[in-house]
DNA sequence: CATGAATGAGATTTCATTCAT
DNA sequence: GATGAATGAAATCTCATTCAT
């Protein structure tokens, strides 16, 4: 690999999480091609050569942003084998998200505003939470199999919890005297705990 | 009632409908005052006349979308008695917005990621929460004294059970293929009633 | 007089004063019909009913301002039968216009870069300027009968002594710190009495 | 001198020049953004591209129009050793301002009535007019150290001779009938003379 | 590859004026 | 006489995109 070849990438990458920090910092109305440009550190006719257009960047960000959600839930989760402690790592991961990794759970958020008019986002998160469903689907599976958890559908199972972890991280964000990370854990693991119980 | 009286309620109902007429079709980033007038059938200027600027229409706007929400599901609750069948109109009510008020229920995402850098929204939403998990919290509550459901904490209760609702409504929305809203019902259901059972 | 008759007279002149309010502490280029409505108490709509549009009020307010800073230096000077005095009253009504009666004075120098563009606002203008500049040479006039002054044209005379008090007054106005009132009195008496001096 | 260098001075200065003409031309009040583009020979966002907003640009042709006057009557004044023939030359070049500079002076009397309610311009202007009382009041020092003037205080002098040109420019401006450019050279030479005189 | 100057369409906002009541 | 709702033209300003260098 010649230095040469790799300069692209490092732009597309440079470009791309410059989008993502001024999406965090000021919101998805509030982005210019200017302000990502100088918080880039490059000038503004560069985006034109990397991307064909605005959209364009977007769509690569929200890819970047979903790469980087489900990474950090993979990685948590990785080399637990109890299927219990593996779920409660896993909720963990997600519900920390919304408060360790705010700049991505926000730019996130902002996403689903504009994937219900963005077929290109839309779908883009749907395979995403496809596949965080079949992730817990198998964790599931696992508990099940082992005879720690009751019989359920994985995929079921894991669009239910998928949505409760949603739901509270939302709720973490924008509701914050609600209550803590940590309440939010708790509850969530019990609640989880509970539907996956035997009896 | 003289004719002139009121005047301004209307017009201002006017615009602000127009408003999430125009955010539910084109989504926030391609709201434009002049799209709202003419939804709305009234001159650019009178925009102005009424709202001080965009912003405050939007604050508006969120109001009335946030009061709409609400409303639904209290009436969807009102009258019933028994507290698992309260809890399941209540829980079939939030999850038919995401597909039989959609206009309502797109719009109330897209202010999700507005919310984030703008403190006026952010507050009228964490109301309405409060609000609702209270509301949840006294079904809750009426299902314990009742021996029906375990003992837990009401509000603890309200924030689990509308976090699934809201985790499972946006699957519904952005992921339509996953399930539809009879199964999600379904799971929910479950999943609330194993979180509440006494054993 | 019944009093009838003298409401558009009173609304005129209420307008007119709220408009002079206006130009005093916002300026020229920021006033507004709304503005002067507000600060009338009345209506918008009724100042298109006492003028004809915006320009109308504005040659009104001048004159307005004309008359009223000729009434008083003529005021100032009246009964005063000794040149030199009446001179120098005449001189301290002037510059004390500047800083007492600022109001008016602001209001008159914005329209100063106006009547460039204005022809009916510059007549106003030079018809006071002509009047003033005779004012002040009837009183010269009698000094040098009264063998005081040297022999001087009196119009000439007339316009050098309102250059003179305008050009301090400017300097009084927007420059403050360059001297005090009482300074640019006592230069300016100096100077004029020197200009008139016989020797 | 690379050819890259250096254009954004020129187009600064293209703009400012424009909006100069086109305050001469047309007046404040009448200014747009529109007309100062069409008029510099350059599209309307530019002018955002130099400037941050339109008042910038007005501040910058304050700036312009106070450097050319000052640099015109400096220059006037250059070279001649003669304190009387030197505030001769002075006088005249102020005077002529009003006459064959009409498109300055047009715009600088504009920006008297802004003043008042600009404190940026103000002190703009307030600076200018310190350095010409000090200009002028070198002048007078050494025409008092040649024996020529009687002693008076150069700040003071300066005061009173830059108030008189003041305001005979103004008369000759908005009253061109009252006395011609030479007639007012005159009287403002005898004036000041008179003033400055021994006896 | 990279820059930043330049554009032009379109956004929000302002405001004098009109008009029905 | 008087109101204030309504209009529409035009103002300022923004910004994605293009392009010569």
């Amino acid at each position: 690999m010649s230095p040469k070849v790799g300069i692209a990438p490092v732009r597309r990458r440079q470009i791309v999480d410059a989008t993502i920090r001024c999406l965090a910092r000021d919101g998805y109305s509030h982005l210019t091609m200017n302000k990502v440009a100088r918080r880039a550190r490059v000038s503004q006719g560069i985006l034109h050569y990397y991307f064909a257009d605005k959209h364009a960047i977007l769509v690569a960000a929200m890819q970047r942003v979903m790469e980087d959600l489900e990474r950090r839930v993979v990685q948590e989760a990785r080399g637990i084998h109890d299927p219990r402690r593996r779920l409660r790592a896993l909720i963990h991961a997600c519900l920390s998200v919304a408060t360790e990794a705010r700049e991505f759970w926000v730019v996130f958020v902002e996403f689903w505003g504009e994937m219900m008019h963005d077929r290109a986002l839309m779908e883009i998160n749907a395979d995403l939470y496809t596949r965080e469903r079949r992730l817990i689907g198998r964790i599931v599976t696992r508990g099940v199999r082992s005879g720690l958890f009751r019989r359920v559908r994985p995929e079921q199972a894991g669009g239910i919890i998928l949505a409760l972890v949603d739901g509270l991280s939302l709720q973490l964000t924008f509701d914050s005297k609600a209550f803590s990370l940590a309440e939010a854990s708790r509850f969530c693991e019990e609640a989880i705990f509970r539907y996956l119980a035997k009896k």
